[in-house]
DNA sequence: GTGAAGTTGTGAAAACCGTAACAGGATACG
DNA sequence: CGTATCCTGTTACGGTTTTCACAACTTCAC
């Protein structure tokens, strides 16, 4: 597959669907399927198939025409898209109950972001086993990051430290972080951030939940 | 303000922006700030004024023309729209690592989602405090649910139990489920999912770091 | 009172995304 | 070989979301 060099400006609802695509194939590749059509693939996302076509034709080449997908295939040219073809070092910052939660939450290795390492401030976690890693001072941050060549650092400190560790974590090579703070980072130029903010996701579903609580009590009363 | 009974259909993408409105509203409260302009309230948000205006359209209201908006009275009204007005008991299912990470995470009480009841099946688990909940035996659920009047259930089980521990929730009477576990649940009309993917997350992060490690080579190349 | 500056509400334009439609290629089978 | 069926790549359409533009209103200064 020739990888397109203007495969940077792909809609982000597409990148968002592309790990969803290679979750599922690979499940399919685990017992064995070797082609998988359009069709198939995107009736158990629950999307539509022109869609799924749709989003593989940013990228292109993954197929001839009359034929369905390749699994094998597949998989490798998302993992090369994603980025995720060779395994991606990856550092957790702030080792608290979510920081914890993280470390040792096995897929995140099997999807290709190996924790190589652990860090924080307070004397009460530095030293904690997990997974096989030690949880660092903070101050080894640059050497290790060096070290292990890691460009991604998930973010799980107090949000009033969040800004100056992102910094630090800037200075020190980092390029993506996944922050789960509830702040805004303010980053310059060429470092990736993306928010988690589960209060979002929860005041979102409370939303959702007041609507269909309304609409009972409307259909009730209707009666 | 007079709540539409139509405001249920707004656009997902509306609805996700609202708790990042009342966030940042909060915090101005909290440092006595009385009136905010749309402007201002936008840049801090790094959005665009016009779009926080037309958000705050679909429920109208909020002011009177020419004058900026009332940030207590901004305050309430979202609270109500999003459902938070008064605070919704929420449970939590599943206290592995990540249940606890968010059993113990403050904020969730402090935006209007107490904490009422934390289930486990582990003879490990059963029995822990935290924050003041002990943690119980999946059994007394149903009792929990309804005593509690509990509604909204965060998932954090493993993902093949996540189908069938949904299913149940929805028979005790769940209406919002935020499940953290990387399964597509299956629900009837009428019940509201979230789906909270960390590694859809993390991995278009690492797409968008992949495309900043190329861009950078080919600046190189290019000199 | 009048003009200037600042504000919101609102509808129309533009950009974006999802869906459908179809051309063209491949296979299976008689 | 010919036909029916299944498949993808690609383009055009339709709907949704974001952005722009402006009218109507308020305050303040003079």
């Amino acid at each position: 597959m020739v990888m397109n060099r203007k495969s940077c400006d792909v809609p982000d609802a597409t990148i968002h669907r592309l790990p969803l695509y290679l979750e599922k194939l690979k499940l399919l590749q685990a017992i064995g399927v070797e082609d998988v059509s359009s069709r198939q693939l995107a009736e158990s996302l629950d999307i539509k198939a022109s869609q799924l076509r749709h989003d593989f034709h940013y990228f292109g080449g993954f197929s001839r025409p009359g034929r369905p997908y390749r699994v094998e295939k597949l998989v490798s040219a998302l993992e090369m898209i994603i980025g995720i073809a060779v395994p991606v070092p990856t550092a957790i910052v702030g080792a608290g109950h979510l920081g914890q939660a993280l470390a040792n939450y096995q897929n995140l290795e099997l999807q290709g972001f190996p924790v190589r390492g652990i860090f924080d401030t307070s004397p009460k976690c530095i030293g904690m086993e997990m997974r096989g890693q030690t949880v660092r001072d903070m101050d080894e941050l640059e050497k290790v990051v060096r070290e292990e060549n890691i460009k991604i650092a998930i973010l799980t400190v107090p949000s009033d430290h969040a800004q100056a560790v992102a910094d630090r974590l800037i200075k020190a090579g980092i390029i993506g972080i996944f922050n789960f703070a509830p702040t805004d980072l303010k980053v310059p130029e060429g470092i990736a951030v993306r928010n988690e903010r589960m209060a979002v996701g929860i005041m979102a579903l409370s939303f959702k939940v007041k609507c269909i609580l309304q609409s009972q009590e409307d259909n009730i009363t209707e009666v």
